[in-house]
DNA sequence: TTGAAAGCGTTACCAG
DNA sequence: CTGGTAACGCTTTCAA
């Protein structure tokens, strides 16, 4: 535990020299520089943090805001987690956490205590509390995730609904006319932001194609793994000839053994697409293709836009919306046209 | 953003005394603390963090160190991450996350710049390599987990021995003589540091109590659904009339449908009890008695230790291990008897 | 019961 | 290229 005025007389320098040199924000001749780096070594000496805080009027710490509602899907929740805290370090940041209770109460706290120099916001709902709350602050705040009322927010998402319309139109122009579409839980269609407005782009866009659409929950519950295989046996006895999943990687493990229990071929007997998706898609035992929600690319654009935000003035609120890329392996193929066992064509559900 | 001073001169007293009135630790007349409260609220005044810490020599903050290995089961490292949060706030502590990469670097980091008071150590592997860095480092750690190598550190865990003798034993005293264990995935044995001391002190007490053991883990990898099956097929075959669980939530649900579908009525063909299980038995579609390891338990713990520690001097290293507790769900019984189906005593596997 | 002032360990401005 | 020194905003000792 040097301290810095040590480091300044063991090299035979002044203080602000050292600091300078080890800041790098003002040229230091080579010699000096030398002699504080054997002294800094030899001291094993290192900044004190809250000193640098105070005189630099920077903490260096992002506060993470995250409720961690129960209906959240805790891994894909963990992934951006682990994702702030990864984009944030390559910024010489730290993450400090705001969990449950303390997720609304701590911005409140590290705002006006001036602990964190931005909030990042996790999880977020589409009547967010948090929405206000953070228009209501000094403190930068980046939304990742869109909320319905974004007026004036700072927002990062993938382009969710550029993602469903691509997976359809991939669909259609390989001849499918019916398609489903296996979505999450129910629950997360009222607590959560994006699957809604999946849905909405998936119908949106196939109703352009002329193409009929389908659609399931994976189930009311998290729990319910039979959820997924009545969907899906509902819309393959429905006539669909492609699926496009938007769940999480429980529901695409079940609905690959449910097709492969089935005997059904991809992608010659049905064609399959994973959108948002937020785990490694080739950890399945088949990898399918995707239009991923990588939450290393949300989290790194978000600790970016909040690095903006910090000088003063660069604030740029509005949505920053990730395109999407499609990643291809080979679960799409052309419908065949009609065979002899097709269905009647039911209405649309 | 208004500072001491501001307060200080609105409510016509020193900035000490303002100071004092805050933190309460010199008395102060009634008269001079409603003034000062007053102008607390009037200029929503709220102590600058950085400066307190300057001053105070403290931070008020936690590391939290978490490498989150590939293997690691996430909803329960979830789990103990908000446990520790929220134990952290009720003592005014804040988070720091410190994960995968900067696990080990974070430590020396947040150390040597005092950006945190103490360190928590999450997700311990039986080697780990942050217990020679804890002894090395001169703040405070706390390991939530036992490392093989824990001279000189402290530590907290659930006693997972005394847990898995109790449930031995419980079954022995029932009249059980051949039990079953189910485990958990096969990497967790090599990884992690609890699993083999649960399956050495099941075997060993239940020698003691002559009474045969069998034994599987729940299959290779977390992805593999058909493991679990397979050991409860197996054990079943075998004769076991007693089954102890230690593995997570999936596998409890994966065991107890496989029952169902056999029609295996539990108590009365089968006595389930579950070990140091950190998710609420009760979400199960069967609740079964536990002796659970509760996440908030093990971090209060390691957080008071924490503290403690801070108070130089009174370090007390050494195991810190939580008794087990029972909680019933009427999912054991008594061991009927041999019945005319009983298999022959195969040998122990 | 209260006040004055000396730190806490940096950063960064102003001089040279 | 380098040094002196005034902040940074609070805590806490010393004095009254």
């Amino acid at each position: 535990m040097a301290k810095i005025n040590e480091v300044a007389e063991a090299a035979g320098v002044s203080i602000s020299t050292v600091s300078y040199a080890l800041s790098g924000k003002r040229p230091v001749s080579p010699a000096t520089r030398k002699r504080i780096e054997d002294a800094v070594a030899k001291l094993g000496y290192s900044p004190n943090a809250s000193a640098r805080m105070l005189a630099g009027r920077r903490t260096n710490i992002f506060a993470l805001t995250e409720p961690l509602r129960t209906d959240t899907h805790v891994p894909t929740h963990m992934a951006f987690v682990l994702a702030t805290a990864v984009a944030a370090r390559r910024h010489d940041y730290d993450i400090l956490l705001l969990t449950e209770e303390q997720a609304v109460s701590g911005m409140k706290r590290v705002a006006s205590s001036g602990l964190a120099d931005a909030i990042l916001v996790l999880d977020v709902a589409p009547d967010d509390e948090r929405v206000a709350l953070a228009r209501s602050l000094a403190t930068p705040t980046v939304f990742i995730g869109v909320p319905d009322d974004h007026e004036g927010l700072v927002c990062v998402d993938l382009d969710f609904e550029a993602a469903a319309r691509l997976a359809v139109e991939k669909l259609a122009t390989l001849g499918h006319q019916r398609i489903g579409m296996l979505g999450m839980t129910e629950s997360a269609y009222e607590k959560s932001n994006f699957p809604p407005r999946v849905r909405a782009a998936y119908e949106h866009r196939a109703a352009e194609l002329g193409v009929q659409t389908f659609f399931r929950t994976s189930g009311p519950a998290q729990t319910d793994r039979n959820g997924c295989r009545v969907a899906v046996s509902e819309m393959l006895a429905a006539g669909v000839t492609a699926l496009v999943l938007h769940a999480n990687e429980d529901a695409h493990a079940i609905v690959l053994s449910e097709l492969d229990q089935r005997g059904v071929s991809i992608p010659y007997d049905l064609s399959l697409i994973s959108v948002g998706n937020s785990f490694d898609i080739d950890t399945l035992a088949r990898p399918i293709d995707s239009l991923p929600l990588i939450p290393a690319e949300s989290c790194n654009r978000a600790v970016e836009l909040a690095l903006e935000s910090l000088d003063e003035g660069h604030r740029q609120p509005g949505l920053h919306l990730i395109a999407p890329t499609y990643l291809s392996r080979d679960s799409i193929g052309p419908w065949v046209g009609s065979t002899s066992d097709e269905p009647e064509a039911p209405a649309a559900m």
